[in-house]
DNA sequence: ATGAAAGCGCTAACAC
DNA sequence: GTGTTAGCGCTTTCAT
């Protein structure tokens, strides 16, 4: 760790006070911490001496200091796990919408250890965790669905005709059993249980196109697959073209989360959709429910999911549909 | 804006502060702080009794107070565009484990109509700019090279046989208008001057999509497309698929900025490497050489992109390669 | 090895 | 309307 000099000095002096620009217009410190405010009880000459001499130093408050004294930052701190999933950058959207809305900032923050950090921090200030498993009393979580997005994605292959439907599953985790017991509990409620089938996969590429190879084994063959998420779904729409499958004649593809990868044309993948945005935006209100309306009892919010369908989707070989 | 109360309370008591550690551990204030800050001028005993102060009540020095007095936060902010840029996950993952590298944290703010402000910014602390056109003497810059990136894609295409490579240029800006002019360079260079030829498009899948089908109606038709970026490459093998043409047999498709997308086996695009992840760390080091270093000069770093060949280019069709 | 005290830049209570 | 003053929680001389 360098060590560097006292203060960081750019242009050479040091940044302006309040007490340079109360100076410099010829009145006092709290007159000036008025007219930066939009207080209106000041003359609009003295208010306008102020203005002036800020502009001619350039000054700007330190927000340490406003911080500190004022034990507020409005600021929202956000810890985002994997800023290359794209249903992160819904959920950033929403969150600083939501927080500027507000009259908040939000600042993102990212990082590999500090997971375990942020569950000790609850308690500290309010804390809003996004699809995890909480049960930290100190804490409100949001989470989606996944019963609710597995019997979306099986029951509308159900209704296309599908009954051999299998299911590429994510990484070992509380999302992946969810989806698995909602894909199970599907199947065995429509009189399917003699067509279950899952196979290992994750949640990349790679383990779709894994799971796919493994499904290729089987025989009779699934003629729909519900994948752990998308790029699990798109790994083995690649995986089953490579064998000369065609999507979705010969077998139906649904997704999870809706990313932007669902909706390029190119791929043009059914998925379920997971309202990044509007997780975003209902965890900012959680947060404001405990800092301005005095809330002290968790809430844990569950949003349901919804089925998008596109392209990866269709009724199966037609041999298929009377087979039973 | 709503007006809370004067601090925020999640367990009904607040935060305790140094001095709370300081009386429970029976020390002074500055013991704890010595504690706290590793220095080992400290007996063994009273160490220990701070430490569990510490634990006992759950001490967190506040950040503010001490950034306040230390004139210091070690902490470096980014203002990032476009979270759903992947590129800027990768710029993301290097300035965050640069800065980490070094001691320093990255917070990460996203905001539409802040950049201004951000120039303006200048002067206050080290900034530096990322493949954006500065020419404020106050700030540092890291772009890359767009010239030699799109002379990288034509000449990539040339040296496979092609002759009549078309460009769909990027939106209005600085890196649109030196890819565009790249390309005319190179092509100009290879004697291909007469096969010039470049449209409209954009940033975007819907861009890509209208660029290729503006050259649709092109005869002879290309042979091969340069694309403003990768989702414009989508977009336009989309549109090309939906002609019925097929990729890389009947026309050859570069993108620019190898983002993931591009890496999808399901796409597998040639595209120029933009590398996101030296830009971020780069930058980090750029901010260091002013904070550590004492540099004062500016500086603009120009990073060489490279080409990363992949599923969609290939030969021209056979007829194509004799033509002339 | 430890403590007292000054002060970082700001806000807010209070006095005028 | 305006100025004075007392901290916010911490680090950092400077004594001892």
């Amino acid at each position: 760790v360098p060590r560097p000099g006292r203060s960081i000095r750019i242009s050479g002096r040091r940044r302006p006070t309040i007490l340079d620009v109360a100076r410099r217009a010829g009145v006092s410190k709290s007159l000036v911490s008025l007219v930066v405010r939009g207080d209106d009880r000041v003359s609009d000459e003295r208010r306008q001496a102020v203005l002036d001499a800020i502009s001619d130093l350039n000054y700007r408050p330190n927000a340490m200091a406003r911080g500190l004294v004022q034990r507020r930052t409005r600021i929202i701190g956000v810890m985002i796990s994997n800023f290359r999933n794209p249903f992160f950058a819904d959920v950033v959207a929403g969150i600083q919408h939501q927080a500027a809305e507000r009259g908040y900032k939000a600042l993102f923050s990212t990082g590999d250890r500090q997971h375990e950090a942020i569950f000790r921090f609850g308690g500290t200030a309010p804390l809003v965790v996004l699809n995890r498993q909480t049960t930290d009393v100190a804490s409100d979580s949001i989470t989606n669905d996944n019963h609710a997005g597995a019997r979306m994605a099986v029951e509308h292959c159900a209704a296309l005709g599908h009954r051999r439907i299998a299911h590429i599953r994510g990484a070992p985790g509380a999302a992946a059993r969810e989806r698995l017991e909602g894909y199970e509990e599907t199947m065995r409620r429509l009189g399917l249980e003699r067509h279950l089938l899952s196979v290992e996969g994750g949640y990349n590429e790679a383990g779709g196109s894994r799971g796919a190879s493994e499904l290729l084994e089987h025989r009779p063959l699934p003629t729909a697959v519900f994948a752990a998420n998308d790029l699990c779904a798109i790994g083995a729409l690649n995986a089953f073209e490579e064998a000369a499958m065609r999507i979705p004649d010969d077998v139906s593809i649904v997704g999870y989360d809706n990313t932007s990868l669902a909706a390029l044309r190119h791929v043009s993948l059914t998925s379920i959709h997971q309202p990044g945005e509007e997780m975003g935006r209902v965890a900012v209100d959680l947060m404001f429910e405990r800092i301005h309306e005095g809330r002290t009892e968790p809430r844990h919010d569950v949003i349901t999911p919804s089925l998008v369908v596109r392209s990866t989707t269709a009724p199966p070989p037609s041999v298929d549909v009377c087979e039973g």
